[in-house]
DNA sequence: AGCTAAATGAAAACGATTTTCAATTGGCAG
DNA sequence: CTGCCAATTGAAAATCGTTTTCATTTAGCT
């Protein structure tokens, strides 16, 4: 699990610096165990530091995305409204198509049908995405 | 397989109108056996029909997606960039991420994998998103 | 303390998609 | 067949999220 410091060191090893406005992004994603979109991070960090600019949540989510710190939720349909959170390790989602609710979950092994697909394509495969869609527990009971 | 015909009747089951520009955005569509963008749809259907306008594009897209008629492809990073195409049965996609190459592939056998997330978050699922990406051959060989 | 490249924020630009609205038309009722 | 009307269309404007531009500020190193 990254911690705030974790990161900071990150940022300065790779050569960013460490902006006031960098640290209340990170302390917003990091306080926040949920998946959250641009707009409710940059709100977010707005209640701490309500001047700071729009540009600069997207700018620092590029920076985190980049170095592998955030992922994104794609969600079909609206594929923009997708969502961060910070790292943990290699995980995918399952996600509610009522409420948003996202549930991580590791173990895919995907690796039998990534040997069959290398064989079968000469793909050389880096990565994939994997999302389920269904209905939370929340939805299932309140629907009834 | 979906023939022109039946999508028209499908449409037409449903309520909606079989105009011209709709004819020619089916044809479009299942004339080319690739995915598409939005804009390359239009492309398409404008060499058939010059004053087609955009929005019927856009607005057949959705009555076809909305129908199950399409699906997308999400891709990484700009998840903006979504493909379209006609449908054949379930399947899913590997992406070439330099050179944009989607290759389809069935058989993804997640049942295993979807009981268990079953039994440990009780949700209802009902679909899955799954894409891997890489190099394809041509590109891996360019690299070279 | 002073320097400089990196970072910031306001504003404008951007590209894709959506909305609005007046004109047109498919398909049914008469 | 004809007429009607709700559905459909296309031009234009609006919207939305994101990116670019640029002048100003600042982190982090002498
Ligand atoms: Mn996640
Ligand atoms: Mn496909
Ligand atoms: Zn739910
Ligand atoms: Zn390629």
């Amino acid at each position: 699990m990254y911690t705030e410091k974790k990161i900071e060191n990150l940022l300065r090893q790779q050569g960013y610096k460490i902006t006031p406005q960098r640290r209340k992004i990170l302390a917003a994603i990091t306080s926040v165990n949920e998946h959250m979109t641009t707009a409710e991070i940059y709100d977010k960090v707005c209640q701490e530091d309500p001047g700071i600019g729009l540009v600069t949540i997207y700018r620092t989510l590029d920076i985190l995305t980049e170095l592998g710190l955030l992922c994104e939720v794609h969600v079909g349909g609206n594929c923009r409204s997708y969502l961060m959170r910070r790292p943990v390790e290699h995980h995918h989602h399952l996600v509610c198509s009522e409420c948003g609710t996202v549930v991580d979950f590791t173990d895919c092994d995907l690796s039998g049908l990534e040997d069959r697909l290398t064989k079968d394509t000469h793909f050389e495969i880096n990565g994939h995405i994997l999302e389920f869609t269904g209905r939370c527990r929340n939805c299932i009971v309140r629907a009834k």
